[in-house]
RNA sequence: GCACCCAUAGCUCAGCUGGAUAGAGCGUUGCCCUCCGAAGGCAAAGGUCGCACGUUCGAAUCGUGCUGGGUGCGCCA
């Protein structure tokens, strides 16, 4: 399904051929040959590099190369056309049969056109959002939350087998935090006067906790000490978060497959578990590390700790396991949910952090590395920050959480499809400009509405086209006589189609699902322009008197738009049928 | 001080894990609706790809060293 590949394959196999006549050396390495779009679309439809590639190892002049090839490739019905050019390029020209069969292609396979195999059904685990579960979710983890679930959605387009994972850090101070937190709106729920000290998390939505810890407990824990509830008071907490930040995440349109649990590791050995197998790799010591140059905290003084030999893994400096009074510090847990993660079996991890945790990635890294020896890859998305802007300023500040906008509001004002897609037009390490203004802007200045419009635009046509009298179903598009689409402004649509299966591996390769809203906003535009272009000449208008010629036409168009709901459906953007 | 990320047109950004004359949008200039949605399109102008070496047949892309910006650097998570 993947044309670039097809033709890549012919490739090979004409080379293949080459050595067996003897034109070419044994023992050669294809694995540099490459097929691509040339960047310039007068150099032909396809080139490769092979002539190039080979030239040196094979001892030969790439144009000798070149040409041989080039003789051997015309035999292929699909070639039309090799030629040799620049430095050793092969040109080729493609049939136009080679296109059409594409349109058709789309049409058949409907929005699992571009779907590949290329995971092998290798299992991946994308952790993501990760929220400290103290609050409602805010801006800064709406994006990582968009760029995750995409990244899902590619990936299990792509073929792999894919889990959506959370990692609820409700194990360390933060959650005590909380529960003091709470216990004062627990207080203030019986009309006594909270005391919000510092330090404590101010915002309103802790109210309704208080409230619900008075349904509960009645006023047995008035006047008592913290020793009494705060565990009790915690766990109630961190549960009404919990439930909350689910509902945020459906908000979104995001949801796990897995939530998984800081506090549940601690007390069953596991965390004792993962720094035992490392210790018996020799890669846990006690010892003190350096004080950090430049800035030295204030309080420094050395101080033995047990330390993760993380150096011999790449990282600068060994990393604590332990603080100084022999308690957990927040790496431990984190090494054995990870382990965790290796023994479920996992061929790949990724986790996606927030860019403040970029001095995190190196240690994590070799921790994976030594638990696994090796065998299962971690890539870590750093997500850069999102700024916000209203009426031509920053926006900040939500009434409900007194210190950050939520992405209850985002969600409010921009709508779950126009925040999705804005968050995924750019790649997750450059930061992020959203304005409210712009995003929900009617106009082609906004890349989700153009994209959003190309497809209203498809429907139109389909709608019009019924109107007609025409028979638009897939079925009979199926069937249509493609050989009419032989325009090489229509050719030039169906091109780009055909680089849709490639893009999906591009960018599942390299775990970039904003490609694909770039891809959307190209393919778009592709429409508009053939739409436009159907004002000065009307042989190109979709709707023509043969009915045999606009079904061809029309099946182009319906072909753009399955793509544009495939590519829709990863970023997780429900396509609209209509502008309104 | 060290590590990581970023630097591409006046502005906002793409750029296919090394390919040919570096691409979009905005803005500027000039065009296109008696015609399937002008909420759109076409065209022009605009570049030492931060700087300097290096690797290579070939570098915006890879390496090294600088410059400028962001983030982080034991007993927070």
């Amino acid at each position: 399904m993947n044309l670039f590949a097809d033709i890549r394959s012919l490739v090979i196999d004409a080379l293949t051929a080459m050595q067996a006549e003897g034109a070419l050396p044994n023992g050669l390495d294809f694995s540099n040959v490459a097929v691509e779009p040339p960047r310039d679309a007068a150099h032909g439809d396809m080139a490769t590099n092979a002539a190039m590639v080979l030239a040196k190892p094979a001892a030969l002049q790439p144009r000798t190369i070149a040409e041989a090839l080039a003789a051997k490739l015309m035999a292929d019905p699909r070639i039309e056309g090799a030629d040799v050019a620049g430095p050793g390029f092969l040109n080729m020209r493609l049939s136009p049969a080679v296109w059409q069969s594409i349109v058709r292609a789309a049409l058949i396979h409907g929005t699992e056109f571009g779907k590949s195999d290329m995971g092998a059904g290798q299992k991946v685990n994308v952790e993501f959002v990760s929220a400290n579960p103290t609050g409602p979710m805010h801006v800064g983890h709406v994006r990582g939350a968009v760029v995750g679930d995409a990244l899902a959605n590619l990936l299990a387009f792509a073929g792999w087998s894919v889990t959506r994972e959370y990692y609820i850090n409700d194990g360390g101070a933060q959650v005590d935090v909380l529960a003091r937190s709470a216990y004062e709106r627990y207080r203030e729920a019986h009309g006594l006067e909270p005391e919000i000290r510092e330090g404590l998390y101010p915002g309103d939505y802790l109210i309704p906790v208080g409230e619900a810890l008075k349904a509960k407990y009645g006023d047995s824990l008035l006047d008592k000490g913290e020793q009494v509830w705060l565990a009790d008071v915690r766990d109630f907490a961190t549960e009404m978060m919990m439930a909350r930040i689910r509902e945020d995440l459906a908000a979104l349109g995001v949801s796990m497959d897995v939530y998984s649990s800081e506090k549940a590791l601690y007390g069953t050995g596991q965390i004792e578990a993962a720094i035992q197998t490392l210790r018996d790799m020799d890669l846990i010591y006690e010892g003190e590390l350096e004080p950090p140059k430049g800035k030295e905290p204030e309080d420094w003084e050395p101080r033995v700790q047990t330390l993760f030999r993380s150096t011999a893994y790449g990282d600068d400096v060994d990393r604590p396991v332990k603080k100084s009074d022999g308690s957990w510090t927040y790496f431990a847990p984190d090494i054995a949910y990870h382990y965790n993660k290796v023994q479920r079996g996992f061929d790949q991890l990724i986790d996606i952090f927030g860019a403040d945790h970029g001095g995190y990635v190196k240690r994590m890294k070799a921790a994976v590395a030594a638990l696994s020896q090796n065998r299962v890859p971690l890539d870590i998305k750093l997500i850069q920050l999102v700024k916000l802007w209203k009426n031509g300023e920053p926006f900040k500040m939500s009434k409900r959480a007194g210190t950050f906008v939520t992405l209850r509001d985002v969600v409010e004002m921009a709508g779950a499809d126009v925040t999705r897609f804005i968050m995924l037009t750019r790649k997750n390490d450059a930061a992020l400009d959203f304005d409210f203004d712009k995003v929900l802007e009617q106009s082609k200045d906004n890349p989700v509405f153009y994209v959003q419009y190309a497809n209203a635009r498809v429907n139109s046509i389909l709608r019009k086209a019924a109107e007609a009298g025409l028979d638009v179903s897939d079925a009979l598009l199926q069937g249509a006589d493609l050989a009419k689409l032989d325009h090489a402004a229509e050719i030039a649509v169906a091109k780009r189609i055909a680089e849709w299966p490639r893009l999906v591996e591009i960018a599942a390769r390299s775990n970039e699902p904003h490609r694909v809203a770039f891809y959307l906003y190209e393919l778009a535009s592709d429409l508009h322009g053939l739409w436009n272009r159907g004002n000065d000449d009307p042989s190109l208008r979709f709707i023509q008197d043969d009915p045999a010629t606009s079904q061809a036409k029309i099946a182009l168009v319906r072909a753009v738009g399955v793509v544009i709901c495939s590519g829709l459906g990863i970023l997780g953007v429900t396509p609209v049928e209509e502008m309104r």
